[in-house]
RNA sequence: GGUCCCAUCGUCUAAUGGUUAGGACACCACCCUUUCACGGUGGUAAUAUGGGUUCGAAUCCCGUUGGGAUCACCA
């Protein structure tokens, strides 16, 4: 039998860094069994659809190049694949799990169940029309009665599943909740949704949030009274903000989009969440997802959550923006070059930036001196390292010019030589020549590169000009 | 509150009864060096706690503490 996993999203939102997570997971676990991977999207709350949110979906799962073997958009033999289009299947098998005894059909209002409730909340709702007879309540609905079909639980003491994360999970019977399994709209509730789908759609393994373990109970009850099999299950912890919090949309924090708009590759955030949560066995941290496909094991998942750092993801990202080909990086790199003059040498510029950058949005911290010189003190010609300082500058810098303005070849070699050329003629240290030089170049006390490699950035006129302009502020 | 789950450096984690408790990020120092970064070397830093079991416990068992989840006509 071939594996088959499915990514179920609802339409909500953001797909938040968490989700992309499971259903990396729910990939990789199919993938790794050269299996199958399926989109279904979960959309029976119609209240909480949110327009956009599936296009969402899908573009995060093709940038990321999770590819999916079947889904909505594509089809497949099991479809359809998005529930709302579902609705009379599951109709069908609802009121066929009351005919088995599985499930009733409940009259009361929302209210009346929840003021069954106690406060403290250790009383469990006690459905009086589960004492209706089949035959009264079908006829209560024959006769245009608005009901709910509500699981039925008779079962006493320990209900046990295995669990490929957390191993063999025990819950009392009497703990699980009689709840609503089709909705006074028609609509099912995810609770009985996903159990007829998952088999209807042949999935293997189960992957989801550990919120769902102890529910986990009520879903094998009703592949029990169906006659079905149960699927694998593959908890997973959360993915936190902090130690109290799950990581959420709201607050700014880490949905996949932002931080692609932030300058995160998104070839950087599938490697770091793939290891929140999961590693390899060894010491070996970067992953592409083809190399993932080939190493990911569910024993090697973790059982307890994980805190999302983007302190490492930044240090990872960095990896990944050095390892990138230069043509590669400068294209990344060039919506970030929108407003450069045009002296500026751009390919010069991404070479002096790649190894200096940790996300693309570093990039206009690194740059801004390029298009206007900024205001800067002459106290920036004080280095005690390099022994310079204003003076020094004064004395050096019309020398500097004169040099670079004889030179052809502009290039960072052909520049470098020939300052270092022009410093063993003054009998000065390099840094007391290339120093100055920066500074009266960049206006700034660090910046991506040396004095030459920023001249070769800057073109040969705008260096000059930016030189002399220097002397006269001297 | 009932039930379930979790617990190793600040963070991600390795070590499935025997290690000086390892690696990575971050941090610090040094080296390299035309500033910065890259790269290199080294350093600080952890088994929540109390009991067992055992020759020996981070590892197995029990309690405590702390955290999380769940108890919706949300998923």
């Amino acid at each position: 039998m071939t594996t088959r996993t499915r990514f179920a999203p609802s339409p909500t939102g953001y797909m938040h860094i968490g989700n992309l997570r499971t259903a990396l997971y729910e990939y990789l676990i199919a993938k790794a069994q050269g299996g199958d991977f399926l989109l279904r999207i979960e959309d029976t709350d119609q209240k909480r659809y949110v327009e956009g949110a599936t296009d969402i979906i899908y573009n995060t799962l093709k940038t990321v190049g999770m590819n999916w073997d079947e889904g909505p958009d594509i089809g497949g033999n099991y479809g359809p694949y998005v529930q709302s289009e579902r609705k009379p299947i599951y109709a069908e098998y609802a009121h066929k799990l009351v005919e088995l005894g599985g499930a009733h059909y409940c009259f009361c209002s929302k209210n009346e169940a929840d003021e069954e409730k106690n406060e403290e909340m250790n009383i469990k709702f006690k459905d009086p029309c589960k004492m209706l007879s089949l035959d009264e309540a079908q006829k209560r609905v024959a006769a245009g009665e608005p009901y709910v079909i509500r699981q039925t639980i008779n079962k006493k003491g320990k209900s046990k599943y295995h669990d490929e994360v957390y191993g063999d999970i025990e819950i009392d019977y009497d703990e699980l909740d009689e709840g609503v399994l089709l909705k006074s709209d028609g609509f099912p509730t995810y609770n009985f949704a996903n159990v007829v789908d998952d088999h209807l759609m042949n999935i293997t393994h189960v992957v989801r949030g550990n919120e769902y373990i102890s529910s986990t109970p009520k879903y094998n009850l009703i592949y029990e009274d169906f006659g079905w099999e149960h699927p694998h299950y593959v908890h997973v912890p959360p993915v936190m903000k902090d130690a109290q919090h799950k990581l959420s949309k709201r607050n700014g924090d880490a949905s996949f989009q932002d931080l692609v708009a932030k300058g995160y590759l998104p070839e950087a955030i599938i490697n770091y969440i793939a290891l929140l949560g999961w590693n390899p066995g060894n010491d070996e941290e970067i992953f592409s997802l083809e190399d993932l496909k080939k190493i990911f094991t569910v024993e090697r998942l973790n059982r307890s959550p994980a805190i999302f750092d983007i302190t490492k993801l930044t240090w990872m990202n960095g990896v990944y923006i050095r390892a990138l080909p230069a043509e590669k990086f400068h294209e990344l790199a060039m919506p970030y070059y929108a407003e450069m003059p045009s002296f500026v040498n751009l390919s010069a510029l991404s070479a002096t930036l790649q190894p200096r950058i940790e996300t693309l949005g570093d990039i206009p911290a690194q740059i801004d001196f390029i298009k206007t010189m900024p205001e800067y003190s002459i106290e920036l010609y004080s280095n005690k390292k390099m022994k310079t300082d204003a003076a020094v500058a004064k004395q050096n810098l019309p020398a500097i010019c004169e040099v670079l303005a004889s030179q052809d070849v502009w290039t960072n070699e052909a520049l470098f030589e020939a300052l270092k050329g022009l410093a063993e003629k003054l009998v000065v240290k390099n840094g007391q020549v290339l120093y100055p030089a920066r500074i009266a170049l960049s206006g700034k006390e660090t910046t991506p590169g040396g004095a030459t490699e920023i001249a070769v950035v800057l073109g040969k006129d705008e260096t000059l000009r930016r030189l002399d302009a220097a002397i006269a502020k001297l």
